[in-house]
DNA sequence: GATCAAATTTAGCCATGCCTAAATATTATG
DNA sequence: CATAATATTTAGGCATGGCTAAATTTGATC
């Protein structure tokens, strides 16, 4: 009788598991490709820091490698690695900008089902979604969708909270882990492509902002202000 | 520090290996919801025996139980089983049916993709699927799909094998598990609502038949024919 | 450079869900 | 109705991916 196992998987493992924690150093390592650590990996994927470095042991040794991983010192992906967390990063950006164009989602929505369904999305299914989107180059919180092949068009985005004050800026995108700050700004008309300037009078963590042609400077959260990212802006209108 | 850990899984736990084993034990007991044995299970679901049997005391030791199992006399569906499979059924069938529709998915494609997400729908999902299909009442196969409440009108079928010979019948449904067949009765015009009727001349288990308004008849083997169903046809046109 | 706190890793455990091989129950047959 | 064939279950493993608790390493501070 036959054995349905199969014969000695060096093939890398695309567990949901391997695929979150390569979609998380992607994310935390940053454009930069920066070293990220156990604790911070710990802290995104809601997993003990010691489960961390179990999986990352496993995805080092994975032929080929996935991460290059230093002992007490943190992880990058390797290219295999970074391939697979482009795809799945792929896939959780066309879903999210399908389930809200084509299926109603609004903004806040989008993230948790997007989460759930990057895991299981063909190479058919991918494709299909995109044609139908006409391969679009972002996902509605405004971040890049990578293509096909994994690129990656590079955006200097900065967090609204370094910013200079007074330097007029552009919304490039928004967090979209955290539903109640995304209904809150959509009540302040907080969404990509809007026009951004930083007052002065910081207080605390908390940034004192103008709103596209708002006339009303408005004050926003630590909480709101970590979730937005900017571009430098056009030259104020005169 | 808090711990991570659920305080004591009473509460069913909905994996993805529990959904197909519920939707295997209502698939294979048909609309009598007849015992299904291990065997049976083992290899619709591609697995061994002992694996079925223990995942069959799992799932009667559930709170609430989801199957009704005697040992080596086979399981039966208990209500909230059949809730639960039921529900993944209509996801799998809204989905065939979606992407057949909206995303230009052959009926020979859309199994394997809607298989995987079956298990990945939020209510959300499935009420915005949905409702952008009007609420359909079949899948691209023809098999009705549950209403969000776990309604499923039963439904005189037969499969063609059991069905006399000269009395005419409709196709009701067909098999969607071989890809190649479905692409060989799309060839032949064999779609859910064509007439046919049986003509003399079995041989083995094959079958003669003549299709829709066809002239010549067809022989279909015994895979062909093993995935169709029937209903009592309308009065033959005089 | 010693010391201490924080970060990280190791060691050992648990649940899930699969496997094989061996035991046992059921069913069919002479 | 005894026995053989078949179906099913038990027993004992294995891999995955979590966990806690106890080392250990790193890096900052005096």
């Amino acid at each position: 009788m036959y054995d349905l196992v199969q014969p000695r998987n060096r093939i890398p493992a695309n567990t949901e598991s391997v695929d979150d924690y390569l979609k998380a150093i992607l994310e935390l390592g940053g454009p930069e490709e920066a070293r990220v650590t156990s604790n911070a990996l710990a802290q995104h994927l809601g997993v003990r820091a010691a489960s961390v470095t179990g999986m990352l042991q496993k995805l080092a040794l994975q032929k080929p490698s996935y991460v290059k991983y230093e002992k007490h010192h943190g992880v990058r992906l390797a290219p295999a690695g970074k391939m697979r967390a482009l795809e799945i990063l792929r896939h959780h950006r066309l879903l999210e900008r399908y389930l809200h164009d084509f299926l109603d989602y609004s903004w806040d929505e989008v993230h948790d089902d997007a989460e759930r369904l990057e895991h299981f999305i063909s190479e058919r299914l991918e494709d299909r979604i995109a044609a139908k989107l006409g391969y679009p180059e972002t996902d509605p919180h405004g971040h890049l969708i990578p293509e096909r092949n994994g690129a990656l068009p590079p955006r200097q985005e900065v967090l609204l909270s370094k910013w200079a004050c007074g330097v007029p800026a552009v919304v490039s995108s928004v967090s979209d882990r955290d539903s109640s700050a995304l209904r809150e700004m959509e009540r302040l008309g907080l969404r990509p492509g809007v026009g951004i300037k930083v007052e002065a009078g910081t207080r605390g963590a908390t940034v004192l902002v103008r709103i596209g042609s708002g006339v009303e400077p408005v004050r926003l959260s630590e909480r709101l202000a970590a979730g937005i990212s900017v571009l430098a802006g056009p030259a104020p209108a005169r």
